[in-house]
DNA sequence: GCGGATAATTTACAAATGTAGATTATCCCT
DNA sequence: AGGGATAATCTACATTTGTAAATTATCCGC
């Protein structure tokens, strides 16, 4: 029931991305969209695309001839694992250092800096009940 | 004069923690450190580090016989790196949605969001002007 | 039914990572 | 000077990751 943590390599990343905006799909069509980016051949997405079936982050199922990929895991999960992987070895667990962290390092303008305000105002909303 | 992006695996991170806490320092010491939690064996951890010394996140010093270490990053650095990592891959480089999936899986608390309200608001008045 | 196109399968191989045993050098003490 | 303690060096080996060539199977149209 509880969804082990997602963690994906940088490669992974490209192919999951790839599966997500195009699934059901078969690895072909993905090497095709990652072609040009990659410049990636088929027996090489097609061979992270078996990796991670058996990681179990995408699924294949087979039919007839073609096999067909769909992912395993949401987006939001594998987002949720890339910065909780971050969070946790980076900054000890600790939130405040990390967000910290983004506010010193990225050169925000006042408007990004409104819209993270108010995306938590808006939490505290809904947080206090 | 710019700092090539600093990407650490795991087993690095553990490394490069205790020796933030103690450097200079050497292998040994960082041993035994490390041993508690992880249970390495000496040769374990200076495999490591001297792997980390070749790519420049350690620095590494003969002192008689014994061979001292340093780091060659900060630690701020390295969290930037894990960061920017995760921003990059998991979130295309979109701060705000990086920052939603924070406050959505982690369970925040009123206090904490205040925190990092107040934050951003210091933020904003070093920004503007 | 055959040939080209498309997809799948098999196999490979180098680099990076995780882990450590075995051997050797060094130093200090008696 | 010899022996134990400590540190260093060397070597090793399995697993994971990145990358792909070569071979084989399948299907569609003629």
């Amino acid at each position: 029931m509880s969804k082990p943590t997602v963690e994906l390599t940088e490669s992974e990343w490209s192919v999951i991305k790839a599966v997500w905006e195009t699934e059901p799909c078969t690895a072909p069509v993905i090497q095709d969209r990652l072609f040009k980016p990659t410049g990636w051949h088929y027996s090489t997405v097609r061979t992270l695309m078996d990796r991670m079936v058996a990681k179990g982050v995408l699924k294949a199922k087979k039919e007839g001839k073609l096999t067909i990929y769909q992912s395993a895991v949401t987006r939001a999960q594998a987002q949720s694992g890339e910065l909780f992987y971050a969070l946790k070895h980076a900054f000890n667990g600790a939130l405040t250092p990390m967000v910290q962290c983004l506010l010193e390092s990225k050169d925000l303008n006042t408007a990004e800096l409104a819209e993270l305000e108010s995306l938590i105002k808006a939490k505290k909303k809904s947080a206090k009940k």
